[in-house]
DNA sequence: AATAATCTGGACATAGATGTCCAATTCGTC
DNA sequence: GACGAATTGGACATCTATGTCCAGATTATT
């Protein structure tokens, strides 16, 4: 459904969001969603890029978020990382077809609608304030 | 949204589907659909192994629907070729977890269930049968 | 200023998805 | 039965996603 990629880059937000006050290093983010570090910090830097995290170097340095959690959706950290990729033109590449997709594809890109839809209205602060038996990530 | 071999898959279905009283080589297939005919090959055989065609070796031979195409369903295709992972533990391994997913994990797979919902009511009939400016696959 | 902590950027390694190829098998036609 | 058409199965090649590593830059502390 979503890449690695996506899923270690939701667990490091959420895990920001639920300590949205204070910066956390790679290593701590890492030992928290329990994603490789040395790969954990590349997803930072494309969050970065995307301005979804902001860092600070050196020493007591680390992550924190840019912005509240209920401003900051899920499609946002997809797209961030791995984008949402809707079909605008047919893949087959015919030229006939253009911009006019085939109702195969118009399913294809139906659903992939639907859920940009969907995770554009989910905000990391929904995530934080569900109610659910496991914490999210930790314990 | 979905895998390539899913695509390849789904345009080979479709095209059997506005043609299902014949059978159709791997290589007429690849040339309707623009799918690279080795590979097709491939897909061809998982969706023989799923049960959606079957195949007949030999001279005259070729693939060709096993049901009728308002019988089937893109979730099945799709299933065949590259199966929707539906997240029933957590992905963390957290022992603590185990079934009970965080709301991250919640959230993700509700999308998941929603493709799925999606996809098991869309039927190959209904690709054929919607009205649309480009004809399936061809011209 | 020296040091240690930390991110940044890029090179490199591994694994899985995608794609190619060929020998073996099956089947219809002659 | 010989031949050509076609699938089957698997080996191999290539590309992309995932993962590791290290040198360089930045920063707080001393």
């Amino acid at each position: 459904m979503i890449s690695q990629t996506a899923e270690y880059a939701l667990r490091a937000i959420v895990f920001l969001a639920m300590n949205k006050d204070s910066a956390f290093t790679t290593r701590q983010i890492s030992k928290a969603t329990r994603v490789p570090s040395a790969y954990l910090s590349k997803v930072m830097r494309a969050l970065g890029k995307a301005n979804l995290v902001k860092s600070q170097r050196g020493f007591g340095g680390g992550f924190i978020l840019t912005k509240a959690p209920d401003k900051m959706t899920i499609l946002e950290i997809l797209n961030a990382v791995d984008p949402v990729r809707r079909i605008r033109t047919c893949p087959l590449g015919l030229e006939a077809h253009g911009t006019n997709l085939c109702a195969l594809h118009k399913e294809i890109d139906g659903a992939t609608a639907i859920i940009e839809e969907t995770f554009s209205k989910a905000t990391i602060a929904d995530i934080l304030s569900k109610p659910t038996k496991s914490i999210p990530l930790i314990g």
